[in-house]
DNA sequence: AGGTGCAGTGCAACCAGTTGCATAGGTACA
DNA sequence: TGTACCTATGCAACTGGTTGCACTGCACCT
């Protein structure tokens, strides 16, 4: 139970539209929290309802109006009152790794194109995220406070592609070693 | 949509009742496709009726009566189906993430806590994939086919454990020089 | 003139998964 | 004797998230 909170952390770096939150769902902050534009607006309202953000209707000309919404001071509080709490760890539920379970019982040429093509889009987004490290933190030694810990999340999302690049290679291997 | 491939990947290694299932969800396979009872139960009994699986019903003296599961020939044509199929890539879902970038908001010793908790469970659950590892697969080079395929899934466990492990590592040394 | 795509918000229906509870007999322990 | 836990199945209510669709209007390309 946190889109709550995620928007929450996204709205206080800055201010924003359903839309526009929604837009950085798709690229820094959803790469960890992903969420659909429905989902978004649905807990703004709800949140707006709960006095947890507020929002001001702004209309603009060429396009439609917008609703941007900012944390109130109750909002602040819940923010904070999750930070302490303690939190589940993160569960994986991975249907490649169910497929490799039962990949005896087809074709195992399958599976094996199927860990090719995982491999190819992970090694895509770690790309991507090496990309932003070097574009917006070339010089982590000297990060403090809210820019370290961005660039920290960023090295999770860099090792967990590598380590799962790693994976692919070490499954790839071994699964052609084994058919020959 | 797959934990109805899973149960079907375990069925077909083993025939199980909906309890039993559960009991292996809760180990091993369970740690890369988490599932309770009650999903299981009535993912069963869907199954039953689309024909995937069929039932014997088996008194037990002492306890409870059992629906003992085994895959059919439906079942079988729905897996090597599945199989063949392209997977989407799994999403993560990491609220340890979105604390960690918005630490800011409150207290930075809480959020470091938090990971020092959650490096622990890691770590934990790292020495217990381990220790299968010892115990089931002392020797990974002489591994073929549905061995094979279960030992490189543990692989996977463990990689991904122990780059969790390291980024917490890495971000406890950050944090505490942050602070100082 | 027509199609695609972006900005912007939203409803309705659906699906998957969680939580709480119920039932029932057995074993094990204090 | 009471309590707690294990085996075994299941209903009902709820929550979180997805999918499909709708409406408006501008910009850009062909």
């Amino acid at each position: 139970m946190a889109l709550e909170h995620a928007i929450l952390v996204s709205l206080t770096e800055r201010a924003g539209s359903g839309y526009e939150l929604a837009r950085r769902f798709d690229r820094s902050i959803g790469y960890f929290w992903p969420a659909t534009h429905q989902q978004i607006y649905r807990v703004l309202r709800r949140m707006d309802e709960a006095g947890w953000v507020r929002h001001t209707e702004i209309a603009q000309d060429g396009r439609p109006d917008k609703k941007v919404y900012r944390v109130s001071a109750a909002g602040k509080a819940e923010l904070t009152r999750w930070l302490a709490e303690p939190e589940d760890p993160a569960v994986l539920r991975d249907g490649l790794g169910v497929k490799l379970r039962g990949a005896s019982l087809g074709d195992p040429g399958v599976v094996l194109a199927e860990i090719e093509r995982h491999r190819a889009e992970h090694a895509a987004r770690l790309e991507v995220y090496r990309g932003i490290q070097q574009r917006d933190f070339p010089k982590p030694a000297k990060l403090h406070g809210r820019d370290l810990h961005q660039y920290l999340v960023l090295r999770g999302g860099i090792r967990a592609e590598e380590s799962f690049v790693d994976w692919c290679d070490e499954v790839i291997e071994a699964l052609r070693k084994d058919k020959s």
